[in-house]
DNA sequence: CACCAGGCAAGCC
DNA sequence: GGCTTGCATGGT
């Protein structure tokens, strides 16, 4: 991987296992975008940024070489061998093709209390409305930040949230969810759950930590292990991936317990990059239904 | 109209 | 403990 500013812009070439539509469409993230010349443009971690892709070149535009080395570079995950990962995880047909298929995923290291409000908002619902409710949350109570003559809005911080009611949050038309939110928000502000004292423990224990908020049940709790605090052994196991699972490894219907058990003795470790390729893979190509 | 969407909590037994 | 049901909203 090599890195050089032309102008304002940041051009990182040499990627290996890096496909910003594989990246964006494997249903961890949801503020970003394509654009109408194929670039991206998204908010995370407090700062926009519009990137694009051309074979293994991508641009990092109107940013510095401190952001990317500080920011970036963890964000989309470019110190870890995915080609390594992929390798062990292709060893059946199956795992063959979801890896082929959805070969450029890196899993990214997203803030974990966006993390953590972003999947109570996806229980029972889809993928557009999620992005829908998340853009109208940041819009209301974000603030704002001028990138390329436009403004984007952050994420709301959780004290922000913390002093509303589940009333206030009607505009965002986030439905039942609207409580849990505000109670995570609670909890994270008075330090009742504390970023620190979780990350310091393992998965289980984190899991443990997270399901004490309203809204957080194993699935939703799974995804925040895997896509806030690298901890890439977690597998969630949604309607997509039961589908999937059944359909190749099982016959027939199962339980989801059966799932997350067989994928963890087949996977281990690697269970959520395992994940993310299903998921992409089954999401894409209709496999299962 | 019914059914579903990256589930969960509360109420049953 | 496991099982069932209600839950907001929007799309098909």
């Amino acid at each position: 991987m090599n890195t050089q500013m032309t102008g304002k812009d940041l051009v990182v070439t040499g990627l290996r296992d890096f496909d910003l539509k594989h990246i964006f469409d494997c249903g961890q993230c949801f503020r970003w975008n394509m654009d109408s010349d194929g670039s991206y443009i998204g908010v995370a971690l407090g700062r926009a940024l519009r990137i694009k892709q051309s074979g293994d070149t991508v641009t990092l535009y109107d940013t510095s070489e401190k952001d990317f080395q500080n920011i970036w570079r963890g964000y989309f995950d470019l110190d870890r061998d995915y080609g390594e990962i992929k390798k062990a995880l292709a060893a059946d047909d199956i795992m063959r093709a979801a890896v082929s298929y959805g070969g450029g995923i890196r899993i990214l290291n997203q803030d974990l209390w966006e993390t953590v409000v972003s999947f109570i908002i996806s229980a029972s619902n889809n993928i557009p409305r999620i992005k829908g409710i998340i853009e109208r949350l940041c819009a209301l109570y974000g603030s704002e930040i001028e990138y390329g003559g436009e403004i984007y809005y952050s994420f709301p911080d959780c004290e922000t949230l913390a002093r509303l009611k589940a009333e206030d949050l009607a505009p965002i038309r986030a439905g039942f969810r609207d409580k849990y939110i505000i109670d995570a928000a609670r909890r994270f502000a008075s330090g009742d759950i504390d970023e620190k004292y979780i990350r310091s423990l393992d998965a289980e224990g984190a899991k443990k930590e997270l399901m004490r908020i309203n809204g957080v049940g194993n699935k939703v709790a799974n995804c925040i292990l895997l896509f806030g605090l690298s901890h890439t052994e977690a597998f969630p196991v949604d309607v997509w991936i039961k589908r999937i699972m059944e359909y190749c490894y099982f016959d027939g219907e199962t339980s989801i317990n059966a799932v997350s058990e067989f994928a963890e003795k087949k996977f281990g470790a690697l269970g959520g990059f395992a994940q993310q390729y299903l998921f992409f893979y089954a999401r894409e190509e209709k496999i299962g239904l």
